[in-house]
DNA sequence: GATGAATGAGTCTTCATTCAT
DNA sequence: GATGAATGAAGACTCATTCAT
């Protein structure tokens, strides 16, 4: 970690500029889509005017594709995390869940940044689909991964989720959707509903089921 | 309905035009979004000028308004259709599910009017929350009361579904946000991935579990 | 001539606009240069908004090159006057510099309309190169033509004509020039400058040189 | 001349750098006009920034104003070359329209000076009127001069060329138009043109016309 | 009822100009 | 001297809306 150069205010300043118009542009594109965000508001939020945001910025147009890349939260460490999964595959399972959860849906910008991909992703597909090849796609076959691993294991039984392993997280989609539809006018306790929806999961992808009969946390012996 | 033909062809034409413009209009904010689509683009789809838009409707909001009410498919009878199930829980479940999808996800313009929601429910809360009140809140509670039923006939065993209906279709949103963000760019087997989805929900939902192990169709002796 | 349809005075103004619309524009464009020009400066001089320019004209740009286009005063019927001249060929000649004078340089359209095409032309060249071929190549051919038989009549010896036929005018074109750098800030008596353009053009042009005879003031004892 | 280097390298940047700008700014004026020139394309050419620019010229109008006054080649050697003349007076008006062409219309400089002056004098008035008093009117004085003393010596008859001397270079006039016109789409033969119009003027201008004696490729039997 | 010419507020974008560093 | 980030006035163009015919 060597100490960053020792920049001037002002050069400092310009490093930074464009990473506060991307945030600023973020929250004004998510609250109101593409169209019915103005420029000027997204410099008025800065505290500066259009003509500073058009500085760094060519277009509205780009602008927007440029702020959808800065607010991608890398996944890259969640395929880490599952590969460090440890324990019953129930257990990864949950965990695998719960992380994603954390990152897509508890994660403010993401959430967002989903609902700005579904709202305006028709104007800018390949945005959209290079997210998908780069987070989505790996997230998924990691996960793949370790569900042949718990089948392999012994531990699982789920040909459906071998083959559509982004049902592991439908639950996560439907919270988000349910989200954009009603935002905070009709409320619902996240975790609670991942839990249920781990529960409903697991008791359907384990091979051995749940016989003698209990629930949440479930173990064999 | 043949005192449709009571009205002269003008009077006939009158009765129509509504309608017809709440399609043009529909197919087109689906397909760009509230402001992107022009009054003049809805009327140009018909052959009429803008005038005769604004003739039946006073701007373009209201006009917005109106489209998605008249794009909603009354789920009414999505509910009658689970009250008249019969047979064992688990086919009923199928059944309902594969109804909501139908409904739903495999109808285009319910899928689209999904989109809509998204896309522009922010701007027009009220009408995604008359739809919630008038269409989703029925139907969740009609899924709860078929589930509350199979637990009380001892079939089911399911506390995650009575507190979160709306789990038993979360692959049918997904399906819907996987088309909304990659339209036909990755396509997926629909059917399959309903199938798969069932079969995950089914067998964390049946009380008498898998025991002796056979799934698809699972049954005992 | 069978009368113009009836129009209502509604109809009537719409056929009427365009023209008016190119002829402010054309005063707007001489005077200020294409840049300087604001569409609304051309609405305004109508007493109408730029919503209304728009409305006939897609763009700045294509409404000026209509406006050229407008502006052009078909050169077609020098050409057939040049055809019907009789008498001595340095009547004709006379005759044929006076004609091209008062289209391109007495006809202040036209005048103005090559200060545009030199000021803006660089910027349109294909507009100014449709003006050449369909205007100015066929008068200079009529020239030619003119030139020839002269020299066949052995009235006129005249190889530096037949080569470069626009000689015959390069005062009007130095008179146009000089009007557009000095407006009337140095003014010219055109009418003497041409008189004078063509004493020297003629007594050139003349195979039998003026020896026995005098023209236009010149005397010999 | 050697008293430059006496500046250190630093001064002597200083004191060349306006000279830079001025010849960076005509070449894009001259390209492309007043208005469609950014100060930043000046600059840019140079390898600095705006700032410098405006370190040297306050406004860019200021900065127009003194391109065209630097780029004005002085004439007043025209003169003291005219008045060198010897010979015939055939031969010197021969070599006055070819010192003039050379210098107004084979210069690329002077050509685009006067292009320029086309094109945007009409913002500028005052620039071209100092233009005209301290270099058109003298060269044309000078012609005058030149004229009269060939009528005086018995060798022209020329009242034309002494009420417009002007008509001596309208060719170099038209020469220019056609390239302010056309650029390098339709190319004319320069020289051969001058030659042309040389010997037009020259046998109306030429008191003993060409009845004994032939010139230019032109003979009588 | 339907038309479509006209309006004008609103938005993106450019660029001459300034000034702290 | 030079830089270049920031400003803000200005201009092209759009489109919801109106209303005379």
């Amino acid at each position: 970690m060597p100490a960053k150069k020792q920049l001037g205010p002002r050069a400092q300043r310009k490093a930074e500029r464009p990473g506060e118009i991307l945030d600023a542009a973020f929250e004004l594109f998510v609250e109101h889509g593409y169209l019915a965000t103005r420029v000027e508001d997204i410099a008025e939020r800065l505290g500066v005017t259009k003509g500073t945001v058009y500085f760094y910025f060519d277009t509205k147009e780009l602008l927007f594709e440029e702020t959808l890349r800065h607010a991608c939260v890398p996944f890259t460490d969640v395929q880490a995390e599952v590969e460090k999964l440890e324990g019953p595959y129930a257990d990864r399972i949950r965990a695998f869940v719960r992380v994603v959860y954390s990152r897509i849906c508890a994660d403010r910008k993401s959430r967002e940044l989903l609902r700005l991909a579904i709202a305006e992703g028709a104007r800018f597909p390949h945005v959209v689909d290079r997210q998908f090849d780069e987070q989505i796609l790996p997230m998924f076959n990691a996960a793949r991964d370790l569900f042949q691993a718990g089948v392999d294991a012994g531990e699982l039984h789920c040909p459906a989720l071998l083959q559509f392993p982004q049902l592991a997280i439908s639950a996560t989609m439907q919270m988000i959707v349910w989200d954009l539809l009603f935002f905070d006018r009709k409320p619902i306790d996240a975790e609670a509903f991942i839990e249920a929806h781990l529960d409903l999961l697991l008791h359907g992808a384990l091979k051995h089921a749940r016989t003698p009969e209990p629930a949440e946390g479930s173990s064999v012996s």
